[in-house]
DNA sequence: AAATGATATGTTATAATATAACAATTAGGA
DNA sequence: TCCTAATTGTTATATTATAACATATCATTT
């Protein structure tokens, strides 16, 4: 990831939350905004808890600190838009850096660093394909795929 | 599935899991054997408390019923020896169903019926290898594939 | 502006999934 | 037999996620 402008990457996906929340009729709100830019500040799955604990650090005095209903329905917003994504192995969450002018209903492959919790994620091409026609062969329809790497990033094995 | 018949499938699938147990230096206790069993009794992905519910059903009098730890354990130890699997996406346990013989090592595939829970799991080829390019260009180092299909089986489509 | 309805948020409680920690037991080898 | 390692029992608790209901916000119509 040497020639990658994080600030760039996290303006850009934020506006691009803006128009899609927009086209779609929804709106993305100051809480889920904030849920967004916390996954986004980093390339790393975090947990719905650690989101929360961010929430709850960043949180303004005078009013109740947020609780788990909060994170998860933000959560469950952004999921929705395809704007993050989860790790369904190890119950965290994402944001989606694939470039969605691009693909917008997508596949998604996550690589999991878990030495350093980094995502990276690709989009499946023939190794999609390869799913649907064995799905096809015993009539099974398929509604989502997971696909979801484990193992070490190439700056942990250097380190 | 036509030609599939389960009690063969339970008692080979009950031999090789024994067989494999013993060639590790492990032993497949009456406890984790039951919980093969329950997984073996029906190829549908079941939660580890449903297990544990059935396993409190077939109990003897007179002693404790078992607890979240036994199952857990079981379960922990059968995976390990990759005599079932996990799906992740919805923290469930099946039954490994492929032929052990020829696959050892096996990526498996999963596609999991949202209506009725069966499971139907194939192994992947190239599909895995596309993975294995993939993660190199990056020089990511992968330990462990989760792939899951989430959908309707052919059966319940019909129905 | 007031009334309405839909969407979003706050709050409390609890459900569902999983493991830590330690005690007791059992199974085999020295 | 004695010793050790593996397994199981038991209690408590951690972690992940949602139900249920009250309140607030916002846009639209009256």
């Amino acid at each position: 990831m040497a020639e990658h402008n994080h600030n760039i990457c996290i303006e850009k996906s934020t506006l691009f939350a803006q128009d899609l929340a927009l086209s779609k009729g929804k709106k993305l709100t100051p809480q889920r905004l904030q849920v967004l830019r916390i996954l986004l500040s980093d390339h790393k799955a975090m947990g719905a808890y650690d989101i929360l604990d961010k929430m709850r650090d960043l949180h303004i005095e005078g009013q109740g600190k947020p609780q788990p209903p909060t994170v998860y329905r933000a959560l469950g917003f952004l999921l929705g838009l395809g704007l993050i994504h989860k790790v369904e192995s190890q119950n965290s969450f994402y944001a989606c850096m694939v470039d969605k002018d691009q693909d917008e209903h997508h596949l998604a492959q996550a690589f999991i660093c878990d030495n350093c919790g980094h995502v990276e994620e690709k989009v499946a091409h023939q190794g999609a394909q390869n799913l649907f026609e064995k799905a096809a062969v015993f009539g099974f329809k398929i509604d989502k795929v997971i696909v979801e790497c484990r193992g070490t990033c190439a700056s942990c094995q250097a380190a």
